[in-house]
Formats: structure tokens, C-alpha cells, sequence
DNA sequence: TCTAGTATGAGTGACGAG
DNA sequence: CTCGTCACTCATACTAGA
């Protein structure tokens, strides 16, 4: 859960046997974004990977790697590092001090029997808070209904007492921990009697996101429920162990998310495991197109939630394809009012008296960091006035392509120009001039307006905050950019107590702290610099400080994962696009810290 | 030293023909 | 089902000039 690029390399580093050596890197290693992934997903910790690695060598295979690291555990000596059972119980969401213990007490091997001692910490809050599975708008439920359930109780004929017994405290265990009756009797019934606790919840986790997969971002004309359902809960059963990357994520079509208002297909209700239903909330965003993998590891490392995947061409009139891991509520959701223009003419209707026919963008392509060179714009008012009347099929084609590649808009006769900074802003749902002046430079602006939210779209998901926190929120904002994430709390009129932001780049925490200035904020901003300095002690400081954090939100580097990037798009492993393994590390530590401040 | 301008493909999914 | 085609993508690195 804690794993941190930096650790990594720190690790590799320190037992490099020249110091004078470059910095090895995991790519460099040879060391692919999978079977990084896959040996963090087996519990093994960062420390252990980097040193099988250095022991076999970086092209030694995955095998060899983990065969070396359990050598480390059966000889005992992972004390430094957390074992896999810690950190499946710390990914379980219990405390890392309940959770030593109980190993402590039981032996690491038996997983039921700490998981029995940790339970009754859990037990008395999920008795608080029965699970009560909220009422799905798709029919998930009616589709459950449709199941034999007297199939799946075990009956006391055809099993033996102890059996039936242990299966007993193994379905009580699994509702406890947050799963529903049903979920859990079918795991038991799929899995076997002699399965471990841990391999039900990942099946259980496993069918969950098959199951919202499927039905939460299939069109909805083309749900075939139960007849697809019951298919796929058959071949889940053919691997038992399967893990979310055996079920690649898949983009729905239209990418709308739990959808929008008054469009079809609209999902009100969703299912969350109890353990990660809020406060605090949390709100993850990253681009929607990213490497095979990247988002199965991502949700994994997000307690298994599977991420809304919308394209803010349903709301504005750009394109933006991004994922959302979060666990707010999606029940009435409202959008930001006024709305933003929809298509390319109404944002900018000046462009319409020199749009040619021929030109049939209605959406402009997402907006990047890069804006297209002075000399394309006029490569293509030379083509163009080479061909007076309407221009030949080749340089019709030339010149759409370029227009939809550099996201350009028509502003004068035979004058194809790149969007200004301003009219990013627009399109991206920020105040004019918000990241104008101040020192930041054109470049910078252009940048800065690349890697940022879409404020509508957030502000449609973050909108069910307002009547929970009418008195006002405090937000932990990671990798908070221009601040798109607080521009649209404020345009919700969601009041911000407090608000701790990090951004590493100093141009935008100016532009945050303009933004604070110029709107009049009553709450605190608090505006650090950088995540990796953000230790697990400063972060409950700033908890204890202003009284925790209600939502945690941001989205981690892209750098590595989007499709722009030619040189480096190395997955969650790059350099900056690691950095979601800190999100991770500082979430966990806020949820882990608010459990014990509601508790005392 | 800083800024702006410029060149630099590949990975991925959708779609349709065969 | 396979294959080819198409469209799209929160970018990086180098260079020239101020």
C-alpha cells in the first residue's frame, strides 16, 4: 500500500555497491510496470522486490524473484520490511498497530485467527452501521433474485458439522468485513471449504468488479443482465484466485460515468464495500487512456473500487478522458450552473463566421500542455489559399487532421490558430485570468492548463458534498496543480474551512494563492510543496491541527502514462507517475487517522 | 539562464471488412 | 475471429535567440 518510488530507489541505492553510480532505475532495471505490480499486489514489500532484483539480476525472471523473496520470509528475515500479511490486513483497512500485534500473537501464518482478533475492533462499527446494501437503480438485485440461494447454503446433510460451522463464522466474518450476505455465500460456495479468508475477499472482489464493470458502464441498450451475469460468475469460477488483472478494464462507450442528468443510463446507486465508505472521502483522477494495467493497479490499490470513467465532452464543449476512483455517493448529483457552452460554436461563436463547411468539429480534442507552432498555422493558410473555392480532398484532409491533432479553431479566413490560454480556461470551467500574471509565463500557462481538471465535471462528482458539509469542508489537496479541484468547491459554494495543499510547481501554488485572495476565502490555506516531505507525522499534525480532513482529492502525475509522452510513458513506475503510490500512503494514513479520532 | 518554438511516434481502442 | 485502418493522446528534448 505504501509504496513509494522513492523507496525504491533509496533501496537500490543504498545497497548499490558503487555510490558514485547513477540512480538505477526500474525501467532501466528492465523491471516492467507488470511484474512490478504484480509482486506488490503477492504483499511483497518494496524492499524485499528491490532486493531479489539486485540478487538475481534484472532480467531474471518474475519466478526467481519471488521464489528469492520467500526464501527472505521463510528465514525470518523481513524485519525491517512488512510482511504480507501486514500489509494485506493494512490494505484490509485495520491499523497497522492491530494488526502487528495480532500477528504477533497468532504467527503470521494463520490469517483467520488475526483476522478473528482484529474483527471485534470492527465489529462494533459494523454493528453501528449494518450492512445494508444500498438499492442498485440498474437490477443487480432483481438479477440476484433470480439465484437458487438455497443452492448456495451450505446444508448441514451434505456437510459435516465442523464444516458447516467453520463456513458459518467464515460468512459472519466476511459481512462484518463489509461484504454483502449474498457476495459472501457465493464466494464460499464458488471457492470451497478449504479456502483462506483472503482468497474469498478476492474473489468476492473480483466478481464486484466484473460485476459494476459490466453493468455499470455497458451501454445500457446493450445489458444482456442476468443470462451475462450468471456467464461471468461461471468463468470466474474456472479461477477462483483471479485477480482484477484478469479482468482488464474496459472503457465504457460513451464514457459518461454513472452518467449525467437527463441523459439515459443514469445510475444513482452504487455499492461500496463498508470499509471504505466515507468520511473521509477521497477523489482520484487520472487520464482514462493509460497503459494496459494501469488502472486495474490503481483500483486495487484504491480498496478495489473501479474507477468512473468520463469523457467531459458530455459536459463541456472539450474533450477530457479521465478515470475517477472515489467513494462519495452518486445520489443527487447536480451540475454546475450555468453550464458550460456545449459545443465549439457557442464557447466561441466568433469563430463560426469563418468555420468551413467542410470542418464538421462540433467537440474540440482534449486540451494538452503543447499548442500547435506558428509555422503549422501557416502551412496550412498557404495550402489553402494555393486551392481558392473549396480546397481538393487531400489538403481538406491535411488540414482537418492538423486541426484535430493541435485542437485548432478558425479565427479569419484561411486562419486556423491554436486555442489562447483564456480560452483553455473557458473550456476547462476556471474564472478568466485564473492562471494569468503573477510571473507565470505563456509556456507555463499552457502547461499548467494541460494538466488540470476539468471544473464541471469535478464539480458534477463532488456536487453531493453540499448538503453533507453545510457548515464547510477541510480538504487534503494532493498534486492540486491550478486548483481545480478547490475552483470548483467554490463555484458548488461549498464552503472550504481549510484547505492543505501540495503542489510541487511554485507558479501554481501563486496561482492557488491568488485564487484564495481574489475570492475572498474565509477558511486557512496551508500550501506545501511537495508530497514525498509530507510524512505520516505532518499529516496528522495538520489532522489534529483543523480537525481531519473530510475529502482527500487529486490527481497523481500523468507524465508516464499519457499517450502525448514519446519518451517516458513507463506506467505507475515513472518517475513522476509513481507519485500515486504516495496519493495511496497519504490517504491510507488519513483513513487510519480518522478512525482513531472518531473513536476517541 | 530563461523562454519559446519545433520536431519527435507509439500505445490503445473502435470499427469494419473479410 | 483476425487483420488493417483510423483517430486520439493532462509530453519530452533539443535548439535558437533574447
Amino acid at each position: 500500500m505504501t509504496i513509494t518510488r522513492v523507496g525504491i530507489r533509496m533501496m537500490v541505492t543504498t545497497s548499490s555497491s558503487s555510490p558514485t553510480e547513477a540512480t538505477p532505475d526500474l525501467v532501466q532495471m528492465g523491471f516492467s510496470d507488470e511484474m512490478f505490480a504484480t509482486l506488490v499486489d503477492m504483499g511483497f514489500s518494496v524492499e524485499m522486490i528491490a532486493r531479489a532484483i539486485q540478487e538475481n539480476g534484472p532480467n531474471a525472471e518474475t519466478s526467481v524473484i519471488i521464489d528469492t523473496i520467500s526464501k527472505y520470509t521463510s528465514n525470518s528475515e523481513a524485519s525491517s520490511s512488512k510482511s504480507k500479511a501486514i500489509d494485506h490486513f493494512l490494505g484490509m483497512g485495520f491499523g497497522e498497530e492491530e494488526v502487528i500485534k495480532a500477528i504477533h500473537e497468532h504467527g503470521e501464518e494463520n490469517m483467520e485467527q488475526i483476522l478473528n482478533a482484529l474483527l471485534p475492533g470492527v465489529v462494533s462499527e459494523a454493528q453501528k452501521l449494518p450492512v445494508v446494501k444500498e438499492e442498485d437503480d440498474i437490477n443487480w438485485s432483481e438479477s440476484d433474485d433470480e439465484i437458487d440461494y438455497s443452492s448456495l447454503m451450505i446444508s448441514d446433510d451434505e456437510k459435516d458439522p465442523d464444516s458447516s460451522l467453520k463456513n458459518d463464522n467464515r460468512l459472519r466474518s466476511l459481512v462484518k468485513m463489509g461484504f454483502s450476505q449474498l457476495d459472501a455465500s457465493l464466494a464460499l460456495e464458488r471457492c470451497g471449504e478449504n479456502v483462506s479468508i483472503d482468497e474469498l475477499t478476492d474473489f468476492i472482489c473480483a466478481a464486484q468488479m466484473a460485476r459494476e464493470f459490466k453493468e455499470f458502464y455497458a451501454d445500457p441498450e446493450e445489458q444482456k443482465p442476468r443470462h451475462d451475469v450468471k456467464k461471468r460468475r461461471v468463468e470466474i469460477k474456472r479461477e477462483p484466485r483471479a485477480s482484477t488483472d484478469d479482468e482488464p478494464v474496459r472503457l465504457p462507450n460513451p464514457m459518461i460515468g454513472f452518467g449525467l442528468p437527463n441523459e439515459p443510463g443514469l445510475i444513482t446507486h452504487r455499492s461500496l464495500p463498508e470499509i471504505v465508505k466515507g468520511p473521509p472521502y477521497f477523489y482520484y483522477e487520472n487520464v482514462a487512456l493509460a497503459p494496459k494495467g494501469v488502472w486495474e493497479t490503481i483500483s486495487r490499490h484504491l480498496y478495489d473500487i473501479p474507477p468512473e470513467f468520463v469523457d467531459s465532452k458530455y459536459l463541456c464543449a472539450a474533450a477530457r478522458k479521465r478515470g475517477y476512483v472515489h467513494n462519495l455517493p452518486i445520489s443527487n448529483r447536480y451540475q454546475l450552473q450555468p453550464p458550460p457552452k456545449y459545443t465549439i460554436h457557442e464557447a466561441f461563436p466568433l469563430t463560426k463566421r469563418w468555420w468551413p463547411t467542410w470542418d464538421s468539429r462540433t467537440k474540440l480534442n482534449c486540451i494538452l500542455t503543447c499548442t500547435a507552432s506558428a509555422k503549422l498555422t501557416n502551412r496550412i493558410r498557404l495550402a489553402l489559399e494555393a486551392h481558392p473555392g473549396e480546397p481538393p480532398k487531400h489538403i481538406k484532409k491535411y488540414v482537418i487532421d492538423q486541426c484535430r491533432k493541435w485542437n485548432l479553431v478558425w479565427v479569419g479566413k484561411n486562419k486556423a490558430a491554436p486555442l489562447e490560454p483564456d480560452e483553455m480556461e473557458n473550456l476547462l470551467g476556471f474564472p478568466r485570468n485564473h492562471t494569468r500574471g503573477g510571473g507565470i509565463s505563456r509556456t507555463e500557462r499552457f502547461k499548467s492548463l494541460g494538466n488540470s481538471f476539468q471544473v464541471d465535471t469535478v464539480a458534477y462528482h463532488l456536487s453531493v458534498l453540499k448538503d453533507m458539509f453545510p457548515k464547510g469542508i477541510n480538504v487534503l489537496s494532493l498534486f492540486t496543480g491550478i486548483g481545480g479541484g478547490e475552483v470548483a468547491l467554490h463555484r458548488l459554494q461549498i464552503p472550504m474551512k481549510t484547505v492543505v495543499s501540495v503542489e510541487k510547481t511554485e507558479v501554481n501554488r501563486n496561482i492557488l494563492k491568488d485564487f484564495w485572495e481574489q475570492t475572498n476565502q474565509k477558511g486557512i490555506l496551508v500550501e506545501l510543496d511537495d508530497v514525498e516531505e509530507l510524512s505520516n507525522n505532518k499529516i496528522e499534525e495538520l489532522m489534529e491541527q483543523f480537525g481531519g480532513f473530510d475529502l482527500v482529492i487529486g490527481g497523481s502525475p500523468c507524465n508516464n502514462l499519457a499517450g502525448g509522452n514519446r519518451v517516458s510513458r513507463s506506467g505507475l513506475v515513472g518517475e513522476q507517475s509513481s507519485l500515486f503510490f504516495e496519493y495511496c500512503r497519504i490517504l491510507e494514513v488519513v483513513r487510519e487517522k480518522t478512525a482513531r479520532m472518531r473513536r476517541s
